[in-house]
DNA sequence: CGTCCTTTTGAAGAGAGTCAAACCCCGTGG
DNA sequence: CCACGGGGTTTGACTCTCTTCAAAAGGACG
């Protein structure tokens, strides 16, 4: 089963007809390369797209060079749309990827249609942690913090096992997430494995005590 | 004419019959007192709110007493809502404010479905813009950029005369906004004021040169 | 095996935080 | 009318997290 059709089924039941709508909609994917430009900030999007494989990430440049990673994209995320509204941001791909139109949701409350607004809620809460992170956790927190929520992210599309992960992602474009200098993400990577909070092979992260980052995220009041 | 629907009319032309049920819905306006609670995060919220008068603003707290203010919210602004999804911030009222039911929209493509609609996008962009703002703005740019996109908001409702509005946001609010601390805002405006970017004269702020603070965030880039 | 990107390390510096106290404004009540 | 109180603003001195700059080391790949 494609990981996006598994994270939208997380969030609403989805009968046989939209199955079939998704697979049809699959079947006419579109690939794009790492480092490909996937919507261009001021342009304008005709329909809203289904992330099928593959990272993204949704960045601003500022003119004298420095960047803000505003948020990264998983199977499943969407990239929504407003008819004559321009792009707010770039979006462009991390990894080789794939994408697709997603199905029309059909009736107010069909599976479909919930599980679309229930990703958008998702979206928006993932934007609120972001603002929170970036506000008021110091570097070593922010660390945790993002780590948690990939892996949740990952785990909706089953991206992951257990609690270990790929992150295509290097220390540079964490620093841009995270608001902080490649050299910074650098030294706090390794007080998060010299803690015992993570261990990590390569590109691969394993967040070793789940309770610990709980503790230290979780003065996050839900 | 109410504030909120002249920002709603500068997303979308509306027709007589949905300005007279926007009126119709802010006759059935609620009024809600300083610092009274108006969504909970955790609760759910069984429809989308419109913005009529005052402010308010969508907070996090993290349980050792740190908060992050999320955004502000002004008069015209909506408060989305999705079946059974918990909100992912509370709501406060900061002044005396009324906000209303948002009307339904009607069929897909009216006037009111496309003022919702670009208000929503434009909600999300100022999402992205507050990211950048925390992640790669130093406290004197966030400063000044802060107080232009206040004045772009303030500006949709025709909430401020010119070039001067009227903030009832304490220094330690802002803090807690742009991620600094109060002692360090309260510096960062005096450098703002000696350096002829505002003026204040109690609450009220005026943006004394609007070139130079499009120069300063100007190296955003479009 | 050389090249390019990424990670790692060191030393020094700056922006923002912390703590504590004084000051100011303004509404309240004696 | 003025002392009182309380939130908000301002100031000073000191600290610390994170940045900057520069260079070395590691790794992937043609």
């Amino acid at each position: 089963m494609a990981p996006a059709i598994l994270a939208l089924q997380t969030l609403a039941d989805l009968d046989l007809s939209e199955c079939a709508a998704l697979q049809s909609a699959i079947s006419r994917r579109r690939n794009f390369a790492p480092r490909q430009e996937i919507l261009a900030e001021g342009a304008a999007l005709s329909q809203p797209l289904l992330m099928l494989e593959g990272w993204a990430y949704r960045t601003h440049l500022l003119a004298d060079g420095r960047r803000q990673i505003i948020q990264f994209l998983v199977p499943g995320d969407l990239i929504a749309n407003v008819d004559g509204v321009s792009a707010p941001a770039s979006i462009i791909a991390l990894t080789e990827l794939n994408l697709c139109a997603a199905p029309a949701a059909g009736s107010e409350g069909s599976g479909l249609a919930r599980a679309y607004a229930a990703m958008r809620a998702l979206d928006e809460r993932y934007l609120f942690r972001q603002i929170t992170r970036l506000g008021r956790l110091s570097a070593y927190e922010r660390l945790v913090d993002w780590f948690c929520e990939v892996h949740e992210r990952l785990a909706r599309s089953q991206s992951c096992g257990g609690n270990a992960m790929t992150l295509p992602v290097t220390q540079e474009m964490m620093a841009d997430t995270l608001g902080l200098t490649n050299v910074h993400i650098n030294r706090t990577l390794q007080a998060l494995r010299r803690d015992g909070i993570i261990e990590t092979v390569g590109k691969t992260v394993r967040l070793l005590d789940h309770g610990a980052c709980q503790a230290i995220v979780g003065h996050r009041v839900r």
